[in-house]
DNA sequence: GGGGAGAGATGCCGC
DNA sequence: GCGGCATTTCTCCCC
């Protein structure tokens, strides 16, 4: 493919439609960190809000990236098409250096749908305040309190002796870092409630050895939950997706 | 563009080359958690390791997406193509139901090239090993030890004093997280080491506020670190020898 | 815009 | 394979 002609036509759609390139080509970053990519054939894709991503034959992440708003600049010299990236806000650079280009295509994509998910530590947290005795028979939840200045406590209660109880929930596996967190929150509600005894608990599917250890020593729980599955359930009812 | 035709390319090339479609679809998926996303226009990727990603016109990340070694089918029916994913490993399973597709485009890349990359975390930690004078002038580095069974900190060390040190890098901002993280590892070492008194150093730009409550809460000190930055060094080497 | 924490996080390395 | 953790993490939500 004409390099030159190629150039034309990034600088006419670049920010307007969702390029996709193929090229044999090499990628220097520098930015947060820095790198270089020596030559091999990549997909690059400069989407509608100059996102720019760089893909390999393999995996899932991309091996260079842009983030939102760069500006680009696009360059032909001795048989090569540069393409430069600048980003203000983040402070990155990038530069492309393409030898060859195997395809180029374009095209504005209308899509303003948003992903409805399910299953999330959000929907667990929502799953236990609605019905607590997932947790304990006498356990009384308070609050889901989420992004509030008092803390960031996914489920705070109390059981029937009174104890002030906390509940970290994670989706997945319960890690170290998890029980570090439900700690971090206990030792947060005994300080402002002024409490010598804080309950701690981790919910979860389940949790790795050295979380179990910090648990034992920290005098903490761990209860296994799993998180919600609502578009199964709906399934076996019968009924569509869509309905959801 | 013919979903027939379409439907066979697909069959043919998938695992083989880098499938590049573009087309307006809704997905829908079930896996570790649950999503559905309407109808809108998205750019479809198949790589050659079975990875899907589907992405929409704006942002970083792939609105849904698969991961390696999934498999595939392709069927027609009622004007539309259905493209169902399932992978084994991670009991997985996507749809995709493509209304209408703009272009696609298919290609064997051929790229073994590894990133290389400086400025991480690690380099961080290399760094203080070499010059420890950037921690402080009496700081003796001991060990880098990474994942090792005992613990997986940054650096550990003493000083002048005789005090043990356990130093925790971060590459950009330290924030909560990070001084528990510092914490969990000073508690090992001080049960490891049978001694009372280990002092904790978190290595990085800048902190939080509630990260420096945290360090000022626990006895920990904040040293502003960043991380070294090779290839800059060229280039001021280089423009150096330029200049002359 | 910064802080704090989740994510269908992914990827890497060690065991 | 799992465990532990960094990531140019990204994204969201709240202040």
């Amino acid at each position: 493919m004409d390099l030159e002609s190629l150039k034309v036509k990034l600088q006419d759609k670049v920010g307007k439609e969702t390029i996709v390139l193929a090229a044999k080509c090499e990628v220097i970053y520098s930015g947060r960190a820095e790198s270089f990519l020596a030559e091999g054939d990549r997909i690059i894709m400069i989407k509608q809000d100059k996102t720019l991503l760089i893909h390999q034959p393999k995996s899932s992440l991309p091996i260079n990236y842009m983030k939102e708003e760069t500006e680009y600049n696009f360059e032909t010299n001795q048989g090569e098409l540069i393409i430069k990236a600048h980003n203000k806000k983040y402070k990155e650079d990038l530069e492309i250096n393409v030898k060859k280009a195997y395809f180029l295509k374009s095209l504005k994509l209308d899509d303003d749908q948003k992903l409805i998910i399910k299953g999330t530590e959000r929907d667990m947290a929502e799953m236990i305040m609605k019905n607590p005795k997932i947790i304990s028979d006498d356990f009384k939840p308070l609050s889901r309190e989420e992004h509030t200045k008092y803390g960031f406590i996914d489920v705070f209660g109390y059981d029937s002796k009174g104890n002030l109880i906390v509940i970290e929930t994670k989706r997945y596996v319960g890690d170290p870092k998890a029980v570090s967190q439900l700690r971090r929150y206990v030792e947060r509600i005994k300080y402002a409630k002024g409490v010598g005894k804080v309950k701690g608990i981790l919910a979860c599917p389940r949790v790795t050895p050295n979380a179990k250890k910090m648990l034992n020593d920290f005098g903490f729980e761990f209860k296994k939950v799993n998180p919600p599955r609502y578009f199964e359930n709906e399934k076996k009812k019968q009924k569509k997706l869509l309905d959801f």
